[in-house]
DNA sequence: AATACATACAACCGCAATTGG
DNA sequence: TCCAATTGCGGTTGTATGTAT
């Protein structure tokens, strides 16, 4: 007999989050900060379980979250760090810092992934030989450029000593890619979006929005919003919380070069059979 | 206009890993 | 060192929305 589930006790709401519900745990964070999820839903009242607490945060209202489409680079990216990193979408998430995991898993799993099926399956029936291989040509590719991640991976594990993986040196996240130079901007977004998505979803509600405890509702919301633009990058509240520390994670320079450098040979042939699908619209 | 089907994505579940007493 | 509590992760499901018939 195992330890019961944290979500089965009566009265823990499930299913789609209210705005409402969006508020109180933003307005707990924004005072608490992140973190002993265990306590959250008493401490805000909250009809949920941590579990759902936590995920809601990371998932959907932790600042810095881009959401809409993903950019070629961006699928590029994904695809490049499933061949090398498998369906560890953590990991993939370290380093699409706008994306969270989740999104991206959705993302391959109802995107990435058909596209991949087509080429396969436009491999077998010779579309490998429109970029120059045959199917086990073009398999052999796959694998080798497989094998040179790998390695790189490798080399990467044994070098020694921090490296600065936020600093120049990483071109995604210094240069190439520009990161939002506030990702508290984009959070106030994201609470303003919710709370225009509120008001238009729920008609009656603006309408009585003379009455006393829809007002009430609204002016939390608007402070919500207020003190969370009010809240900068300096100030460090969210910091440690917006994504797992990338200095922690593995130096992956070598790795990093195969992932974003798009002349890298190695990792070019993939591109470049992914490339000839991409960029036309015959798929999807 | 109604219905069926497809798609996208938010959220849940269960297990693994980590943490702290 | 052990064990329970907590957190993180990946797979899967449920549901809202869009599209075709």
């Amino acid at each position: 007999m195992g330890r019961p589930p944290c979500c089965d006790k009566a009265g823990v709401k499930k299913g789609p989050w209210t705005p409402e519900e969006d508020i109180m745990l933003v307005s707990y964070i924004q005072e608490h900060g992140p973190g002993n999820w265990r306590s959250v839903p008493t401490k805000t009242g909250l009809s949920r379980c941590s579990k759902s607490c936590r995920l809601r945060w990371t998932n959907y209202l932790r600042p810095g979250i881009k959401r809409g489409n993903f950019t070629e680079q961006e699928e590029k990216l994904i695809i490049h760090l499933q061949a090398l990193l498998g369906n560890r979408w953590a990991a993939m998430a370290s380093y699409l810092p706008e994306r969270t995991d989740n999104d991206i898993k959705n993302y391959w799993n109802t995107h990435l992934k058909k596209k991949l099926r087509r080429i396969d399956t436009e491999g077998h029936g010779g579309n490998h030989a429109a970029s120059g291989f045959s199917k086990g040509q073009w398999e052999r590719r796959v694998q080798t450029d497989i094998d040179t991640a790998r390695l790189a991976l490798q080399e990467a594990l044994l070098m020694e000593g921090p490296v600065g993986f936020l600093t120049e040196k990483k071109p995604f996240l210094s240069g190439r890619r520009p990161v939002p130079t506030s990702t508290y901007a984009s959070s106030a977004e994201n609470i303003s979006r919710l709370l225009e998505n509120w008001k238009r979803r729920t008609p009656d509600r603006r309408e009585t929005a003379a009455g006393t405890e829809s007002s009430s509702s609204a002016g939390t919301a608007a402070s919500v919003t207020q003190n969370w633009g009010r809240l900068s990058p300096e100030t460090g509240l969210f910091q440690e919380d917006s994504k797992p520390s990338l200095e922690a994670q593995l130096p992956l320079s070598l790795l990093e070069t195969w992932l974003l450098d798009e002349s890298y040979t190695g990792a070019s042939e993939v591109c470049t059979t992914l490339d000839v699908s991409m960029d036309g619209s015959d798929l999807l």
